[in-house]
DNA sequence: TTGGTCATACGAAAATAGTCGTATATTCGG
DNA sequence: CCGAATATACGACTATTTTCGTATGACCAA
């Protein structure tokens, strides 16, 4: 057995990977910046935040050059079915039923028709087995 | 419009809110012993942490005895939307699809073929929109 | 009535998370 | 070479959450 590694990254750290995740490689002034976009913080909170994540394992960077550059250390899904589960757990009583529902039925967050597409085509194999 | 009253409880709270949308009235002591079928903290932490919540009104509770009794002061199914609407953005980028996909692909939660048809019967009538 | 049990109140320590100021080093244009 | 801009390191302050010790009063059985 490789190390399960249970990572719960806080908020801050979650928006953080987001960026990561997207982008692949970044800078802490790119994070930055595109934090920007949603939050107003200082730059040197974002840098401190990216060096706790570097401790902590969530993320990797390269230091070899004096703008370092960071990538996330952590896989994306692993991480959101590792969070979900526990929502799951704590919110909706273990029930994935229950969250599916509430998710589907979330106003502000409407799915277009492909993408309920994609998840019948996911209900159909489901339904299969 | 009446206050919108954007709650957001912690986990600890979430527990315990948890409990009481199950049981509807409950006393410190009741909740206490349910908690501690997966957690184990002191009688008094339990108590302190519902006495939070009173003042935050997430619960309410009927003092007129020496034995209070509490109950949620929040709808069950408006957190649980509310809070996931928060983590469709945090940890979805916005796509409650992605969620769903990853809630259904859950192996640790597997949906039965009754919840199977719950959730086809949901997106049958969403389709047709 | 009195001691043991059980209840709430309350203060404050401990743990976590988020914020930023300041120091210091590197880079680069002029 | 010099100063402005930009980078990281790091300590410390703030806020929030979780935890529990202790005080105090009510209740009850012997």
């Amino acid at each position: 057995m490789s190390a399960p590694k249970l990572i719960k990254p806080t908020e801050s750290e979650l928006e953080i990977l987001q960026i990561l995740w997207t982008k692949g490689l970044a800078t802490v002034r790119e994070v930055h910046e595109e934090l920007g976009a949603t939050k107003d913080v200082g730059y040197t909170t974002t840098l401190k935040l990216m060096q706790i994540m570097n401790e902590k394992g969530i993320v990797k960077r390269d230091d070899s050059m004096r703008t370092h550059v960071y990538q996330a250390a952590v896989n994306k899904e692993k991480t959101q079915k590792h969070l979900l589960s526990k929502i799951i757990d704590n919110l909706f009583g273990g029930s994935p039923t229950q969250l599916v529902i509430q998710a589907l039925g979330d106003d502000s967050h409407k799915a277009s028709p492909e993408e309920l597409e994609k998840i019948q085509a996911l209900l159909n194999s489901l339904k299969k087995q």
